[in-house]
DNA sequence: CACTGCCGCGACGCGTGG
DNA sequence: CCACGCGTCGCGGCAGTG
């Protein structure tokens, strides 16, 4: 709803077209989607540093964090304080960061891996850690959920699923790129290596990767069927200047968007995508799996299997008994690009979903549900749905299922063979 | 020591009032 | 067109637990 005429028309623009503009700092390379997040960029970070000197030039992103980062505290300023100093002995390799502790360093690896193994199984975002699902599950699905944030144990397990977490181990999120344009160095080599495992784009198509779902079905799916009239669909090809260059990195056309900072898709893209793909049938997806993640990509194996699953998730992943029955749902779209995008970047918007693994119970209201429904998708779909599942590794329960100890499995993939057991982390860094 | 999750801060996108 | 405020996300610090 826009009060006045020009809000409507400076929201289009912005908010439904690839082709606008982006603000580029000067100083520092930034980009933003927005002038005003440009102006306040500006303001909080150049503009007293404007007379001032030091600048080397633009300083890459985190170099820049860093400083602000690696600067002694205000207590830490003086080494005669009373309070004892309390050093950060423990740093990155990749930025010379410093942290307190060797856990948080680890977790801080996520910014050079760019890796979001954590997706919203309702909206399709992607979180680079738990507890940021967490967070946002709280937050923005709430109510949504009804039930309560998923996360919470208390959650009312009809499904074995207690924990919305889907790790998506595996596929280096958009951001990734991104992360290397802002972090140049640093991120060049690390990202090359960690992501080695996984061919980040055009190595292996089929793994959807989620640029190149940008630019198939997504980005038609998003833009076009809601926001856009028919004949702007044009617009998601289009390539912002700054764009086009990463777009080296990242095939999707409409990275430009999604990068910087914030991996999230834009709420509304994502919404009117997700809904398109609530009018798809589903059996696509489960074409997508046995094409893609199976084959294409066996790093990426299915998580965990949702409640169907839960026996063996890796039976469910592979298991052609599962491929048959989804088989009988599959059409003759090419769904190609969808598919390979699915895996990655959304979950299949539909109740079926939270049905499946996930630990939220979806409000069984979901108006438009496919026909194929709702026991099909979540036990059927071994291949890139699983990676909705929760880790049912929650569920059940006891200390000993958890998810490390089923989970890795369920990542394991040849080529991760080794990480498997290891934590979240740990993957990160598999190389 | 590892892992998980909460908290606070900073930053950005977006909608809206002036 | 500009500026403000809100909502959300990324990130680091840190406490709790096993």
């Amino acid at each position: 709803m826009f009060h006045q005429q020009d809000h409507l028309k400076s929201h289009l623009p912005d908010s439904h077209t690839a082709s606008r503009q982006l603000f580029h700092c000067q100083e520092c390379g930034k980009q933003y989607n927005t002038q005003l997040g440009y102006r306040r960029h500006l303001v909080a970070a150049h503009s007293a540093s404007a007379g001032l000197p030091g600048s080397e030039g633009p300083p890459s992103l985190l170099e820049h964090l860093g400083s602000h980062i690696d600067r002694p505290p205000p207590s830490e300023g003086n080494n005669n304080t009373a309070v004892p100093v309390r050093e950060r002995k423990y740093s990155c390799e990749r930025c010379d960061r410093r942290f307190y502790t060797r856990k948080d360093v680890r977790r801080h690896a996520v910014v050079h891996t760019g890796r979001r193994d954590f997706l919203c199984p309702r909206c399709a975002q992607r979180f680079g850690r738990r507890d940021h699902l967490t967070r946002h599950l709280k937050k923005s699905h709430a109510q949504e959920s009804g039930l309560m944030p998923p996360c919470t144990p208390s959650t009312p397990v009809a499904t074995p699923t207690p924990a919305p977490q889907c790790p998506v181990k595996e596929e280096p999120s958009p951001v990734v790129s991104d992360m290397g344009s802002v972090s140049k160095e640093p991120m060049e080599p690390f990202s090359r290596d960690m992501y080695n495992s996984y061919p980040m784009t055009n190595a292996v198509p089929g793994m959807g990767h989620p640029h190149g779902l940008m630019q198939g079905s997504l980005s038609s799916s998003m833009g076009v069927a809601r926001h856009m009239p028919p004949q702007s669909s044009h617009h998601h090809h289009l390539q912002p200047p700054v764009a086009s260059q990463q777009q080296q990195q990242q095939p999707y056309s409409n990275m430009a968007r999604y990068q910087h900072g914030s991996t999230s898709y834009p709420r509304a893209d994502v919404d009117s995508f997700l809904l398109d793909l609530q009018s798809v049938p589903p059996p696509h997806l489960s074409a997508v799996n046995s094409s893609t993640s199976t084959s294409a990509s066996p790093q990426r194996e299915v998580l965990g299997e949702g409640v169907g699953a839960a026996s063996d998730p890796h039976l469910l992943s592979r298991s052609p008994a599962i491929s048959s029955t989804e088989l009988s749902c599959t059409t003759n779209m090419d769904l190609g690009p969808l598919l390979g995008f699915l895996p990655f970047s959304l979950p299949p918007y539909s109740p079926h979903m939270g049905m499946g693994g996930l630990v939220m119970s979806y409000p069984p209201a979901t108006t438009t549900s496919p026909p194929s429904s709702s026991s099909g998708l979540s036990s059927q779909a071994p291949g890139p749905f699983t990676f909705f599942q929760p880790s049912q590794a929650h569920v059940p329960q006891g200390p000993g299922a958890h998810n490390h100890s089923q989970l890795p499995q369920a990542y394991s993939s040849p080529a991760m063979s080794t990480a498997s057991s290891l934590p979240h982390y740990y993957q990160a860094f598999q190389q």
